[in-house]
DNA sequence: ACCTGAACACCGTTCAAGT
DNA sequence: ACCTGAACACCGTTCAAGT
């Protein structure tokens, strides 16, 4: 794409700009073709200029997870306090239409090449994302335990089986209708 | 790792030798970790002789996940066949077991790297891995599917928390009750 | 037919040097 | 403090040449 070129040799604000350039092109090439390297050139800065603000390249992929679950903790958020009917349905609908709409980075969030090494701040993040999931079904006992996990496990495998492609949509099928039809189910 | 040197000019096996070492690698250092170099080296061969036997990368990657659907279906089917009683809390027990005993591979096998460009090949492996899935609760009609998909989701995803640790089991559960604890939630 | 050796374009990363 | 330019070791991949 375009580079935005003719900025200063102080660019101000390098980081941001690496972040929102990175963002759009892990979405359209996901996570294996975003290189350091692409996104200098995409930026219109030298090779090296990016370790001024991330450490590897992993760093990077781990900052751009970490954006992504805070969108997704403020998603959460916002449904958990919007209404108190029906919560859980519509946090599971808001669950899959995020990671819908953003599927790169919604596997970027859970990539195992950012498990493979400590990253205390990526944990961080999930953990914040997923304290209100947790938290609906009442979390604390035992059985709510199990009710939550029984819920979050539907809505995350249909997440997943969905950007694998092992599931499809017929004809005609509206999502959320899945989505509650599965939830329903014993 | 030993290179297994003083292997004729012909290898005669190559293939096979290369997938194997490949399936090693993997398990230890992940998809991110497993190159072709590497996996020469390993083997004790030029950088090129592998190309003789795969495409490039991406081929050697999904003949690797090919053969763990492979491995799959064979574990799923050997319980479709087993005991009518049950069948579906006995399969999810394999799906889980399967999953987190071949982790490294079991991620591969969903790996986004492999889904952006077409390979039917490894779309027929997981399209025959899922197809007695799909089949356990009658999966032609409208309610057997749901049924299905519900049991599906509700497996897969606890697996993929499980591997992203996510989830943890709590000091003493046994992964096989937290199943079906799991399974028989409304 | 199968493998080697050398090469190509590329990458992540480092480091001295510039502003 | 932030960025450039040039370099290093490394990849995946190709190709002529060997057996």
């Amino acid at each position: 794409m375009l580079a935005l070129l003719n900025a200063p040799y102080h660019h101000g604000d390098l980081r941001n700009v690496l972040l929102e350039a990175a963002l759009i092109i892990l979405a359209r090439d996901g996570a294996a073709g975003l290189g350091l390297r692409d996104l200098a050139r995409a930026v219109g800065v030298s090779p090296a200029a990016p370790y001024r603000h991330f450490n590897s390249r992993a760093a990077l992929l781990e900052a751009l997870a970490v954006t992504g679950f805070q969108r997704f903790t403020t998603a959460m958020n916002e449904l958990a306090a919007s209404g108190p009917v029906d919560r859980l349905s519509a946090m599971s609908r808001a669950y899959v239409r995020f990671a819908l709409d953003n599927a790169a980075l919604f596997r970027l969030m859970f990539s195992s090449e950012l498990k493979r090494d400590n990253r205390p701040g990526l944990r961080r993040a999930a953990d914040a994302a997923f304290g209100t999931l947790r938290q609906v079904n009442g979390g604390d006992t035992a059985t709510g335990r199990i009710a939550a996990l029984s819920a979050w496990t539907r809505v995350h495998g249909l997440v997943m089986l969905l950007l694998d492609g092992q599931i499809a949509l017929q004809p005609g099928e509206d999502i959320d209708a899945l989505i509650s039809q599965i939830s329903d189910q014993h």
